[in-house]
DNA sequence: AATTCAACTATCCTTTGGTATAGTACTTAC
DNA sequence: GTAAGTACTATACCAAAGGATAGTTGAATT
């Protein structure tokens, strides 16, 4: 028996399309997985950092997690690495052309972050509030 | 002894902007969260489905994780769960209207991930295919 | 001589995310 | 009455991610 019509709006799309957005996002996010790297990334977006300045500037990171992650990003050269004989060697970490093409993303990602925190902090004028 | 200059650009902002603006990018990336997610809001983007058809074009995606990840999507009111009681029940998922202003993020992450694509697959290879 | 700081590395352990596999309730088709 | 399809749920298991804690190297400070 046919099944009764829904307000399905699938009429002629192939899977195809489907696929061909997925893969690429997945590809983005790939890259950005994990807890830490899109806060590293963002701290550097705010300027070059050395590896004691980004840890003091993201809440709750271990040692360990930034400089593993570090080293990822620097894998998927979105990170540089500098290092300055220094009398004290200085390391520092900067955003390398490619790493700041990622600015829209992040930028895209705040507003509606922004937006999502507001919701579901209950900021809503018309409705309930509590 | 005073640290030698290095071309650090950090002059002059305080470490609040950098928190500010990570707080809320997390906040996205946690209702984005998980391997599956994203594959599943882009399938929605592409017009209402079932259960069934969503599992078809998420290639590798178990019937357990499609479930629950509906269910987190729905409690986050980015999909919409309807039951239509044909002669065989079906269930129809859609995005909500909030789920729909996700779009520029998945819009901005296939931009990205396709140009990065390429990049690690070697641009300049216009003949191989995988 | 002991302590501190910078920039890490190493080890252990727990939690989470995800997979594999199977099973359920209902109904139509053969 | 056996199979197949739909929309799931349940159980067991495993690997990766991440946290806690400690240690290292070398120079500088007390």
């Amino acid at each position: 028996m046919e099944i009764a019509e829904t307000n399905c709006s699938h009429k002629n799309h192939t899977q195809g399309d489907c696929i061909k957005s997925i893969l690429p996002v997945k590809d983005a996010l790939e890259v950005l997985s994990g807890k830490w790297k899109l806060p590293i990334i963002i701290s550097l977006m705010f300027g070059n950092k050395r590896f004691s300045q980004i840890a003091k500037e993201i809440p709750g990171i271990t040692d360990k997690m930034l400089s593993k992650e570090l080293r990822d990003l620097e894998a998927n050269c979105l990170v540089k690495r500098s290092v300055y004989d220094a009398i004290p060697v200085v390391v520092e970490y900067s955003l390398t052309d490619y790493g700041h093409t990622l600015k829209p993303v992040i930028e895209v990602l705040r507003v509606w972050g922004t937006t999502h925190r507001e919701r579901i902090m209950g900021r809503v004028e018309l409705a309930v509030q509590d």
